[in-house]
DNA sequence: CGTCATGTTGAATATCATCAACCACGGTGG
DNA sequence: CCACCGTGGTTGATGATATTCAACATGACG
């Protein structure tokens, strides 16, 4: 299963500094200098569809940044049901609910074949100590994890068609930053992940979507989103 | 208005690095050795009840700890109402919201009359460069409010009475891990500020509470709570 | 071709928000 | 001192909205 607008990826089996830099998307490697010299090289790791990373309270080894596919951080409750507490794609990060604790804090899943990026957190700050600007950019990227979270907790007491349209927005954009079509792509989650994620029902969701697509502003193939009209979105 | 069991301070005009890791809660000071020479000393602010420490789009600065009184993080949205996104009490740490666009995205406002030391960035980052102790700390602090962040949107899909329960039991782990009652406590935000929090409308919030308080949980007297069988608000 | 997982749609129900009345308290000013 | 008012809180009635239960459709895969 893969998705169809997926750039053609080399897959080489290590990244260098440089690689992370772009993937992360925080700065041109070409405003850095000095990095040919650094020996740092991380190595990559696919993961099949389906299948965890990590899972909650293992211990805390390594930070991922998505090279190419898709995934889910999930906590599941005593009850089996599972809730999500965010995607990953592309040039994500994730692993960092592991530093506080020193065990992970979630499982992380992989909607569809990937592969990652492994940094090993105690390398990461041993690089930090000899290059300021890396240092800047991981502030940066945990800053940006937080306000994620921000962002996302104002969902709540927002009408579901509503959310529902924020969320279809937010992947668009998502492609958009990446260079993909923002006016077509693909929702590599079940409806039900994602009503996990909005704190809705799948038939809720469902329904939304149906809304919206009889209103003429989206059309849908099963997971397979087009949007007509992005200014109807809103 | 001053909260009735509040811990008598002393209020010197400044706090020492020492001070503000027994503050964070992180680290025992005894832990740590080379303190008393370190010249960093932090100012302390003061602010009266209902005033902004600082505001969204306001120029990122310093971060803030609390040193004694009480906060609200807010956004208030284009029609006038606002969210409340967290809250703040002594020990607490807060501002990181400017690290990422180097400019506040909430607002803080004083819920009670409040001192902070304040702590401003550039310095900060200077001495976690002669400090790796430090480093930690703030690698923990930061990852703290991340899974803050998380285990707020777990909020989400409970019900609302699970959901004021789940809030009185927070503010009560919150006062007893800094020494106070956790049975006997102050609610020193509005019903209002409440709801917006946990995503209900005000008189949800009420009802709630009226009825954790008629089938003898608790004892309410305005923002006066009193725990009376601990076990049962789970 | 059957089976399973996923998605859609409908009807009934539960839950929460909204509107509204009312109460308690604190402060103000006569 | 007391009448007045405003804020914050409680409680009730009503309606909107989302969940739940259920039936059915569709595509994927062996």
């Amino acid at each position: 299963m893969c998705h169809p607008f997926q750039r053609v990826e080399r897959t080489k089996p290590f990244s260098t500094i440089r690689d992370v830099y772009e993937l992360l998307q925080l700065a041109r490697p070409s405003q850095y200098t000095g990095w040919a010299d650094t020996a740092a090289r991380f190595q990559h790791k696919r993961v099949k569809a389906g299948h965890a990373i990590y899972r909650i309270e293992q211990a805390f080894e390594a930070l991922y940044i998505v090279r190419f596919g898709f995934l889910k951080m999930i906590l599941n409750s005593v009850d089996g049901d599972e809730r999500v507490l965010s995607f990953a794609m592309e040039g994500d990060f994730f692993g960092l609910d592991g530093i506080y604790h020193d065990r992970y804090a979630v499982d992380s899943i992989a909607l569809t074949d990937c592969e990652l990026i492994v940094i090993p957190f105690k390398q990461l700050i041993t690089l930090v100590h000899s290059n300021r600007e890396l240092e800047k950019i991981i502030y940066l990227t945990i800053s940006r994890e937080l306000l994620r979270g921000l962002s996302q907790s104002l969902l709540n007491n927002i009408k579901a068609p509503t959310r529902v349209a924020r969320f279809l927005e937010t992947q668009a954009s998502s492609y958009a930053s990446r260079g993909y079509s923002s006016q077509n792509f693909l929702l590599p989650m079940s409806r039900r992940d994602i009503g996990s994620y909005l704190g809705l029902s799948l038939e809720t969701v469902s329904r939304s979507l149906s809304a919206m697509a009889s209103a003429g502003v989206i059309s849908i193939d099963r997971r397979h989103i087009q949007i007509l009209k992005p200014e109807l979105l809103h």
